[in-house]
DNA sequence: TAGCAATCGGATAGACCTATCCGATTCTAG
DNA sequence: CTAGAATCGGATAGGTCTATCCGATTGCTA
């Protein structure tokens, strides 16, 4: 659609040429699927395959690989902070506060490559973390609704539901195609100990700091990575 | 000790010769080291240059990378298992239930590889897997009175420890140095949401078969891994 | 339609990985 | 003390990856 229009993520350049921008879109879709499929170490090279252009055209529209990353999950992102929003609008705030766990979780289990998503954070992609505040603070908002219905408990943090990403992606990248559906239990277990009354005391939350920083240290650019390998 | 003996995992082979012995030990000394520190993905180089021998001696003695890990976690394994023999000779069942998961699970975040282990099994390695299966069905047992004494929810799963070390080695591989306690909060909530009456249901758990294929999926060996580098 | 810049993509660089080869060294049996 | 075999470790093979180079091609403009 559009074609030649500028690219809202970078709006000072001129208009691409009409092949570039078909393949460039042609990029992004074969990406979102190889992603999705294979998690985010999937290669340039095959994502290149599964796009039919050469690896040269790839790099030359994301210079590195974390730009295509954002690119690709800039879309997905923005279904994050909709869910976020859906459950702002429930007028029950502990039933939206559950349906967004649910949602999110589900959005996790979806996408290989999105589970990982949602415990890093890209810092020049300014566009994708202005929608994860977003949606940050929107849950903040809906944890202190949900907290003063007295059905969250009162010590649930909103660093937590960082936590459960990224327990949940490691659940999900754990069992992979082999079992699908055993995160739904850990999600239902951790949701279950949300409800008031609390049983018992919890261990302080991490500093906000120390969590950013532990989502910041991953890049999907480095030459390795960390955890056992899906694709095979 | 005792230079030139017969190794246990090997007990076909004839002595070492008394350098290769010290170097095989030196080996696994500094290959625990390195695991522990930057994970299973660690490369064999950087397990030579820490214990000061070349590449080919440890390739020699351990001709897959696989073997090596099996090597430097069967005594963790050792240490897991009695974990569970200590739950077992808890009075207090659920009491030895508790002490379990928190014990196993701080030997997750003490050892980033041991993290990863705790999700994975090693078919070839049987010394290692007959200590897994051992823990697990010690585990079983303890499960099985546990809910007898009514505290534990009568719908936990013996697959439900897997799950949670799963969602740890999430916590644990996505928080890093950076927050390094985070993980027992998550932990904490799990614990939580065991404890009996139940809040509600829970989706099904995974197949036993399952659960086994996923966590057989997973090789040390594999050219590449799935998850962000810790190592920087 | 001619010219030219933008774009294309295969080859390649350079880094890292697991694993092997092979000449040099070290231990040990006689 | 002297073979001779076991062991050592640097170099290398062959694979992956991200990223770049550069001659061939394509779209746009005058």
């Amino acid at each position: 659609m559009n074609p030649g229009a500028q690219h809202p993520d970078d709006p000072a350049s001129q208009p691409l040429r009409s092949d570039a921008e078909r393949n460039r879109e042609r990029i992004i879709a074969a990406a979102r699927r190889v992603f999705a499929r294979d998690g985010l170490n999937a290669s340039m090279a095959s994502v290149a395959r599964e796009a039919g252009v050469g690896i040269a055209t790839i790099f030359r529209r994301f210079p590195t690989k974390e730009e295509l990353v954002a690119a690709v999950f800039a879309d997905r992102m923005d279904s994050y902070a909709d869910a976020v929003a859906v459950a702002l609008d429930d007028p029950d705030p502990w039933h939206g506060f559950v349906g967004y766990i649910e949602t999110a979780c589900a959005m996790q289990a979806a996408d290989y490559g999105f589970a990982d998503v949602l415990t890093m954070t890209f810092p020049t992609a300014k566009a994708m973390e202005e929608r994860r505040n977003e949606a940050y603070e929107g849950m903040v908002e809906l944890i202190d609704r949900a907290k003063a219905t007295g059905r969250l408990r009162e010590d649930f943090d909103p660093s937590d539901l960082v936590l459960i990403h990224m327990a949940n992606a490691g659940v999900i990248n754990a069992t992979g195609d082999a079992a699908p559906d055993a995160w739904r239990r850990v999600v239902a277990l951790m949701i279950q100990s949300f409800e008031a009354p609390a049983r018992g005391p919890l261990p302080a939350s991490p500093e906000h700091a120390a969590l950013y920083k532990a989502m910041l240290r991953a890049s999907p650019a480095g030459p390795a990575a960390a955890e056992p390998d899906r694709s095979n």
